[in-house]
RNA sequence: GGCUGGGUGGCAGAGUGGUGAUGCAGCGGAUUGCAAAUCCGUGUACGUCGGUUCGAUUCCGGCCCUAGCCUCCA
């Protein structure tokens, strides 16, 4: 497959470094607060890569962390007055329930920050040990000029970065670029016992420490979202590369676009997020994944009620199919080969959901029973690997309040009643009835079918 | 200011040096008791000004607009 490497900034074919597993390390969320639908993006995103890569290659070890340890989750314990374990454990749980909900499977290791103390404060250890890291008053910094590299991965000359940086310089820096790897805590901040002294890591090591205590020195593919390519992912190649004598660090980087909401990215900093949960109270998971999937990983996506109509317009069309062929068994589950070029060509979903349409409207022409059950299999082997169509279409247009099904369903009988004795005033009359409570009516050949509108 | 991206039809969104993306919406037809759905058909689409070319939305350059990064951020 082919993969746009921002290292290279260019499509590369990808070779991973053992053809017979696959290492994959995703940045995960700090747990401090509910995850918004922008967090949604890479989890969704690199959830269908992973899909695709386990269909592609005998073994694959996907990682996502959770960042447990962060002066912002420290703010929000003391402002609650808990431990950050109580604040940490909270969302946690709320981010693996949300992308639960959006379809995303969960990784093969899900490791926290806290549970690699150890291993954080080995590699500064070693930093150390190596001349790559310095102590200052207590805090540990990483020393950028002991890395000529630096700045490739996004793209930067380190002299201009510091004239344009906007950050004030702490007076124990040696270098303006240079970051922090441990840093001291007071009393009541939550902190750790090392050889500096009681402290914290410093936002990048964490990463470091886990990708290689799981996945190894070198990993094939590390992703995350586009803000994150500068400081964090360069601080981690600059750290994980002299930690480990010079090795690689990760092969492959792939960076998602962000979400916009009103042409601006959505971001807490911003104020402008939309949290998954809500978006969850609005429409069904599915349909906010299919957005998600709708516009290429690497672009820039509009978050608009106006996408998620047509999303969810589009998913009835898919179901409506689905739900024809309820009686026919799928026979070749398979993929299309349009399809996996579309995956495989830098995880091209838009071009992939052309497909299903192609797909859609060829289920809905096929005639033979044998045709159906193959189109049938094909569209739910497409939908596996993009994580979507699973759902049973009855349940799909049924989906909503319940206890109502039973009662809609009373109706459409007594009109199919009137509409038998040709009593078509009747038949009209609850049609109309049902319509104003947002519910369509399809007759077909092979019965009746109701769902709701938006 | 520096570094990255992006500007495609009413909307969303791929792609390509010279025929159709696809979906949603609209319009026409078939079908239907009427609808809905479905099928078929339907749109002077590629920011702007130049250049290269037999030919550019696609390559090159200028300009305009826009997003991101340079600070926490997916």
């Amino acid at each position: 497959m082919q993969i746009h490497n921002s290292l290279t900034r260019q499509k590369e074919p990808f070779e991973p470094l053992n053809p017979e597993h696959v290492t994959i390390y995703v940045c995960g969320p700090t747990v401090y607060s509910y995850a918004h639908i922008g967090n949604a993006r890479p989890a969704v995103v690199f959830d269908v890569l992973a899909r695709l890569l386990r269909v592609l290659y005998k073994r694959v070890t996907f990682v996502r962390n959770i960042t447990d340890i962060d002066d912002k989750i420290n703010a929000a314990a003391a402002e609650a007055g808990v431990e950050i374990g109580v604040i940490t454990s909270q969302y946690e749980q709320a981010y693996l329930d949300d992308l639960a909900a959006l379809g995303v499977r969960p990784a093969d290791r899900t490791p926290r920050v806290t549970e690699h103390v150890d291993d954080i404060i080995g590699a500064v250890r070693d930093l150390i040990r190596s001349g790559h890291a310095y102590e200052a008053e207590g805090h540990v910094l990483f020393d950028v000029s002991s890395y000529p590299e630096y700045g490739r991965l996004s793209g930067r000359d380190r002299r201009e970065m510091i004239a344009g940086a906007r950050v004030e310089i702490a007076p124990y820096k040696r270098d303006p670029a240079d970051f922090v790897l441990w840093k001291p805590s007071t009393d009541e901040q939550p902190g750790w016992n090392s050889p500096w002294g009681r402290g914290r890591p410093g936002w990048h090591i964490e990463c470091s420490a886990m990708a290689s205590c799981h996945l190894g020195e070198t990993i094939d593919i590390h992703a995350g979202g586009m803000d994150l390519q500068f400081p964090h992912h360069e601080n981690e190649i600059a750290q994980s590369v002299c930690w480990h004598g010079g090795k690689e660090y990760a092969r492959y980087w792939m960076h998602n676009g962000l979400l916009n909401l009103d042409g601006q990215k959505m971001a807490k900093s911003v104020g402008n997020v939309v949290r998954i949960r809500d978006v969850l109270a609005q429409v069904p998971g599915e349909v906010a994944r299919y957005v998600l999937l709708s516009a290429h990983y690497r672009q820039p996506l509009d978050w608009t009620d106006d996408v998620l109509a047509q999303a969810r317009s589009t998913l009835d069309r898919v179901y409506r199919a689905l739900a024809s062929l309820s009686d026919i068994e799928a026979t070749d589950f398979e993929p299309t080969v349009e399809f996996m070029d579309a995956l495989e060509d830098d995880l091209n979903t838009p071009r992939a959901l052309a497909e299903v349409a192609e797909l859609v409207r060829a289920a809905n022409k096929a005639e033979s029973d044998k045709d159906k059950g193959a189109i049938k299999g094909q569209l739910l082997a497409c939908g596996e690997l993009l994580g979507l169509f699973q759902t049973d279409p009855a349940a799909w247009f049924g989906a909503g309040e319940d206890g109502e099904a039973d009662e809609i369903d009373a109706l459409v009988a007594e009109r199919q009643a009137a509409r038998a004795r040709k009593d078509y005033g009747e038949a009209d009359r609850i049609r109309d009835q049902l319509t104003e409570r947002g519910i369509v009516i399809e007759d077909s050949a092979d019965g009746v079918r109701w769902r709701r509108t938006g």
